[in-house]
DNA sequence: AGCGTGACGCAGG
DNA sequence: ACCTGCGCCACGC
């Protein structure tokens, strides 16, 4: 049975994220209609199935962070998936402006 | 039905 | 750059 239409469009902006690139959990709300309520972003990630499809891995917190708990799988996961679209962290583990959608360069 | 919790973000200090 | 408080909504007790 489908998901509330709200984590519909959630879903449908994160497949929006183009390859190589990466959106945070606010940047995704307001493209699926749903201006000021990031944290439902990660609500709605985290019950999302891992065969789903939808590229969860491109969204990180607005300081280029991958939220997900440090030490966790999917932590890891996450940066693996990341770096194989070339997607590089700095030195501090973050993730540069420059991939974020709507960013010129890049 | 109330309350705490959480893959968040912003304004303040 | 760091910490705190608050708003937001769905879930599980």
């Amino acid at each position: 049975m489908p998901l509330s239409p709200r984590w519909s469009r959630i879903y449908a902006a994160v497949r929006r994220i183009p390859r190589g690139r990466v959106a945070s959990y606010g940047q995704v709300a307001d493209r699926a209609g749903l201006e000021g309520h990031a944290r439902q972003v990660g609500y709605a990630l985290h019950a999302l199935p891992s065969k789903s499809g939808v590229p969860w891995h491109r969204v990180v917190n607005v300081r280029g962070e991958i939220s997900l708990r440090t030490g966790g799988d999917s932590h890891e996961l996450q940066r693996l998936l990341l770096e194989a679209e070339g997607v590089e962290l700095d030195e501090r583990g973050r993730i540069p402006r420059s991939y974020f959608i709507h960013s010129k360069t890049r």
